[in-house]
DNA sequence: AATATGAATGTTGTATACAGAATACAAAGT
DNA sequence: ACTTTGTATTCTGTATACAACATTCATATT
């Protein structure tokens, strides 16, 4: 119970935004772990805001899928089992690959530039062994791709998806006989995309996924 | 500006679910039209309640895609341009394809019994003409494949998915016009399920989809 | 006449107050 | 010892108060 919870007050945003991101922030890291009760008199007080921006921030993690709320019984943090996270991730497989598809045909010369950058940083970022950049570099990575299908709905759902799986993901790149595999993939994805080959693009984010899929599975049957 | 806006109180839910249910079915009925403010103290004496409950519903509305906020400027109905359904159809093809797939795999027989039960049922509303009817019979349809997936986080995105078409759609069974053809497809769609066959699920699935995508992009285009 | 200025009004953002439900714990009864 | 009931406490649900910002319209100035 020590303070990782700190608001960032210089951003210049309503308290609502700023208390959801920080929660979000606090979920993913696992700072606030699931099926921990969300009160808002605690939260307001250890964030030093009233409970109002508490409460509609909550009511956001809510939609997002992160937060539950029974009435009359307040907010946890949402549970995952290992159900609820294959339905997650089998979405994401379907969607990922149709993004990849789709960003074959609209990707711009230069977003193929900028994932090319992207890719050899995350390269980079393997040899250095950062885990908190290589996760954020991985992040850019699919971001770059998803941007490029011109669909911001799109992005939107992907983006949620990913956040379900975010501390899971991070287990899978802390370990670095991964890396090989991981800097392959990417490499396949890319090529594909550069030759405008959606099945080539596809066949590789297809075993990309599927095996951050079998990963991400294993560390959490090996948490149980 | 007539008062459509009445709460079911009869419902022993916190008011903001209240609260959240009417406004998102005034927004999909069109009561509350695309761009049109949604002002706390407004709908607060509207509905007679306070702003509090007011202020939560629109920030799940929000993460719903149904309303927008800009700070310090409040919150308006977002507007659907002929880009944003596209980006919806097409990530609900992808989806609605995939759904038809996965209950392949699982649907179990009272699923399938209840849904050839459900597609008559569609048949006969066709013949009533009773449009209102008939749109909540074809949402059953297809929430009762989105069910046999056995994945509520799929079902969850693709209601949200259709929630934003779901205005034109309506447009679309006002004409009689195509009731054969949904029905064949709807045939052509259950069969797949019975006979186990993915491949015919899908591709009826998939000419489904594009019809209705089609259908509705002509009425946005025509409204313009 | 056109633009700038400023007060008045309206609206959102945040805090707080109060009522009612849920929970926990202790004492009494079986 | 176990269940039950009563009570204190905690927490949520809702309303309201107040401050800060935005908008509007009238007035003044160039």
């Amino acid at each position: 119970m020590n303070d990782e919870l700190v608001l960032d007050m210089n951003v210049c945003l309503p308290l609502r935004d700023v208390v959801f991101h920080t929660l979000r922030e606090a979920i993913l890291r696992g700072d606030l772990k699931p099926g921990e009760r969300l009160m808002e008199l605690q939260l307001a007080s250890r964030l030093g805001v009233s409970r109002t921006p508490i409460r509609e921030a909550i009511r956001m993690l809510e939609q997002e899928g992160l937060a539950v709320t029974v009435p009359r019984r307040g907010a946890h943090v949402a549970k995952m089992t290992l159900k609820s996270m294959e339905d997650v991730l089998e979405i994401r497989e379907t969607l990922d690959e149709f993004a990849v598809k789709m960003a074959c045909e609209r990707i711009s010369p230069e977003q193929l530039k900028r994932l090319r950058r992207i890719k050899d940083h995350f390269e980079a970022c393997t040899r250095t062994g950062d885990v908190k950049k290589l996760a954020e570099a991985d992040v850019s990575f699919h971001d770059a791709i998803y941007e490029a299908t011109g669909n911001p709905r799109l992005v939107g759902i992907l983006n949620n998806l990913r956040e379900q799986v975010y501390r899971y993901r991070v287990e899978y790149l802390k370990n670095p006989d991964n890396y090989p595999v991981l800097i392959r993939e990417h490499k396949a994805i890319v090529e594909g995309l550069e030759e405008k080959n959606p099945e080539k693009a596809i066949q590789a984010m297809h075993e990309h996924v599927e095996n951050q899929a079998a990963a991400v599975k294993a560390i959490i049957q090996m948490q149980t």
